[in-house]
DNA sequence: AAAAATTATGTGGTCGGCCAATCAATTCGA
DNA sequence: TCGAATTGATTGGCCGACCACATAATTTTT
């Protein structure tokens, strides 16, 4: 291959043709993330749905009749997120809105009789996704790893919103 | 609230307000996929780049003129989001492309000189990252998450894609 | 009671990411 | 040699998710 002569631009070194951009963890995440929510889009799909509204469907279901900004910061979701991901099944007749008669700017949203019937579908698909993902650990490493994404979650939720108050926690 | 009463279609129980959708794991994911991915964004744009295309660039950096069939094969996405990827890399002034002269069907691709100022930056914000994302762990809990998520990509790789060749491995 | 701040939602736009389908160029096989 | 299969790249469409901004209704403050 003549290339590397006067084509490369930027090299500063040997093609390394590994890992580049260092953190292992950061590098892990990512991957796996994105993995993941494959996973789920590809064991969703059968069922009619993307992946991410399986939660928003979840919370219908369990909580009956909502309103979207309660649904909001449950998701932990942009509004606007939210609002299109409703429109979306509701055109899908997943769900369905009706204005909130105690407060004229909210929206009630809740799940119609038909969806109902996809609950146990998703809690299975999740279940298989969740048996799939830790195949193969232990019972202690998977009660690591859960430990460990929670620990990260926090570091990853700190400062860059207001998930638990810190309000002066052990430090300040 | 009077909700609940009438209104509720699917309620199968209280509300229970808590973590619905089992598995630990898969949850953890999902939640720490999204936050990193956002932290992530906040550092990079005020580089002027969008989450994922930090990637792209480092693999053009480090290997100079690239293939964009090569680049797909290592950044394992779908053409037709490098494609796109590419083309508002191009417009941003990030990137070049041309053809290949040795086969017609290929495009050539490196990062252009301006871009690559931007090279310490980005690998400087990727160690920013890093350090947030496992703060407060210890250096052996690191590297078992790390190790963790390394499995847990075997595991969501495996017949999802190819990613290792299995070729009759240790079992078949 | 009127003005100011906050809340609830929606719009428009941008991106990464996927899938399905297309088309040209190259390679393989008969 | 010539048709068939494969490879390389693109387009169009869809979704989740973000941001910035706008609007209406409610709450708070003065």
């Amino acid at each position: 291959m003549r290339a590397g002569s006067e084509t490369t631009e930027c090299s500063t070194g040997l093609p390394q043709l590994d890992c580049l951009l260092d953190g292992p963890t950061s590098r892990g995440i990512s991957r796996v993330g994105r993995l993941h929510r494959m996973a789920a889009a590809k064991l969703l799909r059968g069922l009619g749905l993307y992946p991410g509204q399986e939660f928003l469907m979840m919370c219908l279901w369990e909580a009956g009749a909502v309103r979207q900004s309660e649904l909001i910061k449950r998701l932990e979701l942009d509004p606007s997120t939210v609002t299109k991901m409703l429109q979306r099944l509701e055109q899908s007749g997943h769900v369905r809105r009706r204005p909130d008669p105690a407060d004229r700017r909210a929206v009630l949203v809740e799940a119609t009789e038909r969806s109902c019937g996809l609950r146990q579908e998703v809690e299975r698909a999740w279940e298989r996704l969740e048996e799939h993902t830790v195949t193969g650990l232990s019972e202690a490493e998977r009660a690591e790893l859960s430990r460990l994404l929670g620990r990260v979650e926090e570091n990853l939720c700190a400062q860059t919103a207001d998930c638990p108050p810190p309000e002066c926690g052990p430090v300040c």
